[in-house]
RNA sequence: GUGGGCGUAGCUCAGUUGGUUAGAGCUCCGGAUUGUGAUUCCGGAGGUCGUGGGUUCGAGUCCCAUCGUCCACCCCA
């Protein structure tokens, strides 16, 4: 059978018309983050599997059933990474980027789980990250909150509602889990399969659950904030404090529990009701475990994870604004002298005005043609050099979008005439 | 991994109870006095009807399989 040629299951193209929002995207979230004194740190999509069984956890769906896994030629268990954070720290660890200060770090590029694909779920999608390493303190989990605050801001997206839980310290937790356990181990004929399982592995991922049956069950299970120790309950406390002073709403949501096992205290997550089920478009929380866990120095940590994908989805279905990335001139030419100088005057611009967008006519064509395809291209001004013009050493400049009437301009001028009309 | 919807020109779709050369709109290309786009008029190009089998005198239309896609479960960003 002869297969068509085309993109693997659930990893997508982006098309010119679509990076614009990407670009956008990504420009903003670069400033943002900048703004905030957070750096980039560029990372391997490729990790050691190890990694991520230590970091995310080995009873993870994510670990257990979405990873691509596969050796290298030299019999390395390597996977694709379905997570940055992970990354992160193995490399905080090896750079002695954690001994004992503080780093702020930002992190981007795609992330990959084999799942089944649907609206806002693709097996190779993409991340922004947020990560800040030494602080224990509760200010940083405000200001990692509010860095997305301030993007949604920047990009003009809103809606989202923010849903807060702290899982409390290690200890916390496991005392917790101890009683979540006892609790539902009474119902656990009335549990639905994938709990009852659960019920063993992670409990935990109980209260998430969806299963109506299971619900009722959990809603009358122990709270897991009536198990927080005073450290914990005071460190959410002041995070829910630091969250009000800056005039961010939150809700809390006691089921919030997470799917990967390194988070400790502050879990979040921003939803949007607008993206059907996969409604999630950046959660994160602390994990003052991980790097420990994986062989680094007791150092604290925070961040957050944020789809791209959901996000420039949001993007559009809000129209928010997004500057295009069409050229500012199509430049017309005819004739064998025309055209030469064309081509030189065209270098030149470029040369003169780097934020210039120019589209050179190539290919020939009649004028007719030219215009269509000056049109088309969503230019705001065509440039006409026919030999005519070229023995006078001007062009015609015309507007596209009813901004004026054609007029004749020297070639010395054309630099200055365009900033002018562009704004450049 | 489970369930359901859908796969006909680049795009959005129509194709009557299976029946002669598979249609429309948009896009694209060309033309309407030889150098002026987006409007109008005329013309043109473009499809092995996802793929492979099967039923039939005959299948885009029915059956099976397969791939893809969409949505939900699950999981998460």
């Amino acid at each position: 059978m002869t297969q068509k040629l085309q993109a693997v299951r659930g990893m997508n193209d982006v098309l010119p018309a679509d990076a614009a929002a990407w670009q956008h995207l990504y420009a903003v979230a670069a400033e943002v983050f900048g703004a905030y004194g957070y750096g980039e740190l560029r990372l391997p999509v490729v990790e050691r599997t190890e990694l991520f069984k230590r970091a995310v956890g080995e009873v993870t769906d994510v670990v257990e059933k979405e990873m691509y896994s596969f050796q290298d030629r030299g019999g390395e268990n390597l996977s694709l990474r379905p997570e940055l954070t992970a990354g992160v720290v193995r490399a905080g660890i090896e750079h002695g980027l954690l001994y004992n200060q503080q780093q702020r770090v930002w992190c981007t590029g795609p992330v990959f789980r084999y799942e089944r694909p649907q609206a806002g779920r693709y097996r190779q999608f993409h991340q922004l990250d947020v990560e800040a390493f030494g602080i224990a303190t509760p200010d940083i989990d405000v200001e990692v909150i509010a860095i997305a605050a301030a993007l949604w801001r920047r990009l003009g997206v809103s809606g989202f509602t923010l849903q807060l839980n702290s899982l409390g310290t290690p200890e916390a937790r496991t005392q917790y889990r101890a009683a979540l356990v006892e609790y539902l181990s009474r119902y656990e004929s009335s549990l639905d399969e994938d709990s009852r399982r659960r019920l063993g592995s992670n409990p935990l991922r109980v209260l998430d659950s969806k299963v109506p049956a299971t619900r009722e069950i959990v809603a009358g299970a122990p709270r897991l904030l009536d198990h927080l120790d005073a450290v914990s309950a005071t460190h959410f406390e002041a995070v829910q404090r630091g969250l009000g002073d800056l005039g961010i709403d939150y809700t809390i949501n006691q089921r919030l529990v997470r799917g990967l096992d390194y988070y400790t205290h502050t879990v979040f997550e921003w939803t949007t009701s607008q993206l059907g089920a996969q409604d999630a478009v950046c959660a994160g929380g602390r994990y003052d475990g991980l790097v420990e866990q994986l062989g680094g120095p007791a150092t604290p940590g925070i961040g957050f994870g944020l789809g791209i994908e959901r996000l420039i989805t949001l993007i559009a279905l809000q129209q928010a604004a997004v500057p295009g990335n069409a050229s500012h001139v199509y430049f017309c030419r005819f004739g064998a002298q025309a055209e030469a100088a064309a081509s030189n005057l065209a270098e030149q611009l470029r040369n003169q005005q780097p934020r210039l967008r120019l589209t050179l006519n190539a290919g020939g064509g009649g004028l007719k043609s030219q215009l269509k395809r000056a049109d088309n291209s969503g230019a705001r001004y065509a440039l006409i050099l026919g030999d005519d013009e070229a023995a006078q050493s001007v062009v015609q400049v015309k507007s596209l979008r009813g901004e004026g009437d054609p007029f004749l301009c020297s070639w010395a001028e054309l630099p200055a005439q365009l900033v002018r009309l562009l704004g450049l």
